[in-house]
DNA sequence: TAGATTGTTAATCGATTAACAATC
DNA sequence: TAGATTGTTAATCGATTAACAATC
């Protein structure tokens, strides 16, 4: 449990991992499983124990030793703290492949986004709908963010209008944006950013694959 | 620089910076810039200048003190360091939404890596080609694998058959996997691994929001 | 009861930030 | 020369890992 007042801030690190416990408890629930161990859920993903029962400790999971979590708890624990069961509102802006692969993505599983409309300049791409989510033209956006009281932004424009799209989206009220160019946007101090940076993942492989050529 | 044996393990936190680095880069020296120091740039990306000296002196470059870097050289050292200026053989699995705009994303701007095919085992999917990428059978994975020496792989399918396609991927001989599905890949220790979770993304996001409306 | 696991506190490890000398 | 910046070493900070007590 936490302090009440001065909350410690959880780290980062833990907010990436817990998604990927809830990805495999919900397939550890549909095998069955009742209950599940910190241990457990450790080999199963190769972390360490002990890492495993901090990270669920922050959700304000109580288990129970020698038997673990109860497993619909659990999961209810995890999807409560990370906001997934909630209805987070977003607008898509920029409706091209990847743009299109999030709207598609949301249709089957929940991506703890509802996106409620997407945006492009494009008359080819105005009209069309992926995934239930309708495409739109960018000149209705900020009217739509004001009338459905959106606050999320997804931003999957050409990296060399990112700048711009941002700033309009940020002029319209969004308080958020998951930033999927490769462009760094400079926007105010109290405007969340959460940049996806495909690059830097490719970074990361190539670098680790080149180590482990080495090895060998 | 360097000691030649047991040469110091980059940060991976650096990996993924050097990337953002890069973009700004291009961006300024489409400018016209000639030279850039790195204050200029830790001041640009928002970060510690301390940070950018240390991360760039990682790929080897030289830097004149009062001057900074001759961009160029610099551009070149950080492409050089990355990989990005090899030819990275890659074959993508999956031709959805995502493998799609993979596949799109390439044919513009180079990600570093170059994805040689696509494969699917959806008929419809079979023939298509998105941003100069052909679509085949999955059927021929293990034997194009072997004829154009790729050892890259990229995972765009369902989750569920993740596990499944990411097996079949080893046994054709691929060396690193890209994973960009939810799901945790159980392979062998040998195997590279990097895996580019959507949700985790949206969990920053969430708690980060959640956290800034705390604070107004 | 014995032993595995939770939950918490302490030690370690690694990355960031600060300090400072070298240099153009 | 003076001062900004590189490059390196030291201090700090935060996350991971280890240790251990509590408990079912």
């Amino acid at each position: 449990m936490q302090k009440e007042k001065e909350m410690k801030q959880v780290p980062e690190p833990t907010i990436k991992r817990l998604p990927v416990y809830l990805h495999y408890l919900i397939k550890a629930r549909e095998e069955g499983a009742m209950n599940i161990s910190a241990p457990a859920i450790a080999k199963e993903l190769n972390l360490d124990p002990t890492q495993v029962v901090k990270d669920l400790a922050y959700t304000g999971i109580k288990g129970r030793p020698k038997i673990g979590y109860n497993i619909y708890e659990l999961i209810h624990f995890v999807e409560e703290y990370l906001g997934f069961n909630k209805v987070n509102k977003a607008f898509l802006v920029g409706a091209g492949n990847l743009g299109s692969a999030l709207m598609a993505y949301q249709a089957g599983q929940t991506l703890g986004l509802k996106i409620l409309a997407a945006f492009d300049i494009s008359e080819s791409k105005i009209g069309t709908k992926t995934g239930q989510v309708n495409v739109l033209h960018m000149k209705n956006f900020s009217e739509m963010v004001k009338r459905l009281d959106v606050t999320i932004g997804i931003l999957t424009t050409p990296g060399d209008v990112a700048q711009k799209v941002a700033d309009e989206m940020i002029s319209a009220g969004i308080k958020a944006i998951w930033n999927l160019t490769p462009a760094y946007l400079k926007l105010p101090e109290n405007v969340v950013v959460q940049n996806t940076s495909m690059y830097s993942n490719v970074a990361v492989l190539l670098k680790r694959l080149e180590h482990s050529e080495k090895i060998i």
